[in-house]
DNA sequence: TGTTAAAAACTGGTCATACCAATGCAATCA
DNA sequence: TGATTGCATTGGTATGACCAGTTTTTAACA
């Protein structure tokens, strides 16, 4: 009733730009960690000049939904890193006791993507998973897969469960393990030979959501994970040894 | 106290500016309603170009600290009269689709809270639940219980799972879910007569976590929030899940 | 042949300039 | 005196150019 009339305000393209920019972050099409298409390319996508796509750039900045680096590029960022991260960042830093915290969390997260996946996995998502599990069983013998490997897929799980939100509270959590010991846990399993293991683990995911059983899905996930949180004790009873 | 370390980023010329008109605005040296100098003034005052001037008016504008009419002049804007909210928040309000994803994650979060505080929970923290419990048990044949029974049932048990970063996790989410349409869900709930069924979910959920059984607790949690998103499916258009 | 170093191709950051459109003010005219 | 016209001001947009980092490609080297 208040509110029957709108505003009559000539919108600017920034504005526009910014909208549009945001509702494609909403409904997922813009991931976190993903590149936004240059100033210029934008430019001229959207038939406008670069000043106001850089208008619009520094305003999705300063909202902190996007990150430029002078030549390297604009990327969105995690809609949750501020309120999630920001004050955790430091904790874990100072207190390796969260870490364990930390990754019983992931636990409960990735599971429930394992979860939602195997409900909502697309074909298309399901035969990316394929792709990179064949990946795996290539090098597996080898002794094992780049780090980068495992985390593309662990992400193509979570992206499978079509929910924004998950996405982007997962990508917190994932960089805050990122900015600590993940990639020295990760070379941890290759010197001990776990490469069969974990192999088997992404199988048994993989299988369980392609099968559509949500509730097998997430087992197999907490199964999986665990072995990182039994890790993770092992690393905090011992001191660091560098 | 906790980052040694400052964060090593260039600061942009348009974002300086940012800084230093929001300083000049919360020392009361541009008062709401007073005029700012013009762009062209200002980059000539400053010694930077136009576009430089623009981009920290745009993001001032977007905060809602300015308001720029074309023709007219830049204004200091009323700081109570368009209160600036988190750029998440406003996404959640704006995008149904969005408020459907939150209660979806939110519903994974809290059955693993559910999960662990089976697992963890203190015969302290057990014994708080049913006084939580007993409150809704006298007050349920009148028609329901304060939303605030409800949050603080739901806080005792992610504290239950002892673990810190599950707590300011969900703390995050939760607080995004209060600060669009919680309230409203709720005070709905009571006009349908939830009361009774609502109640019944609780003691089952307690009842798990009393046995120490953590799939059980975690399953009637589940049961218990699907309610929340169901009726949030009514409120919204059916999810497409793209 | 494999590694490394130089260079070329982006990409964001900044600037200068020009023109349009809306506004505000003031001189002008009825 | 009051309404109108006209001009200067101001924000909105567009081009184009150059600088400064980054990334990728290429080419030289060991």
């Amino acid at each position: 009733m208040t509110t029957l009339f709108k505003p009559i305000k000539p919108k600017k393209i920034s504005e526009e730009i910014v909208q549009q920019i945001k509702a494609l972050i909403s409904k997922g099409q813009l991931k976190p960690g993903e590149r936004v298409p240059s100033e210029r390319d934008l430019a001229t996508m959207l038939g406008v000049s670069r000043p106001s796509v850089r208008e619009a750039i520094m305003v999705l900045d300063a909202m902190g939904l996007v990150e430029s680096r002078q030549g390297g590029g604009t990327y969105v960022r995690s809609l949750t890193e501020h309120s999630i991260a920001d004050p955790l960042t430091g904790m874990v830093t100072n207190n390796p006791q969260l870490l364990y915290d930390l990754s019983e969390v992931r636990i409960g997260l990735e599971s429930w993507s394992a979860y939602l996946a195997a409900q909502n996995a697309t074909d298309e998502e399901l035969a990316e998973l394929e792709q990179l599990l064949e990946k795996m069983r290539r090098l597996a013998p080898t002794g094992g897969w780049p780090a980068e490997v495992d985390t593309q897929f662990h992400y193509a799980i979570t992206s499978a469960s079509h929910n924004t939100i998950q996405v982007h509270v997962l990508n917190t959590i994932h960089s805050l393990f990122k900015a600590t010991i993940e990639v020295a846990l990760f070379e941890f399993y290759r010197r001990e030979g776990y490469a069969q293991l974990l192999l088997e683990q992404h199988e048994a995911i993989f299988s369980a959501i392609s099968a559509r059983n949500p509730e097998l899905a997430r087992q197999k996930m907490i199964e999986h994970l665990s072995i990182v949180k039994q890790k993770m004790s092992e690393f905090l009873v011992k001191p660091t040894n560098s």
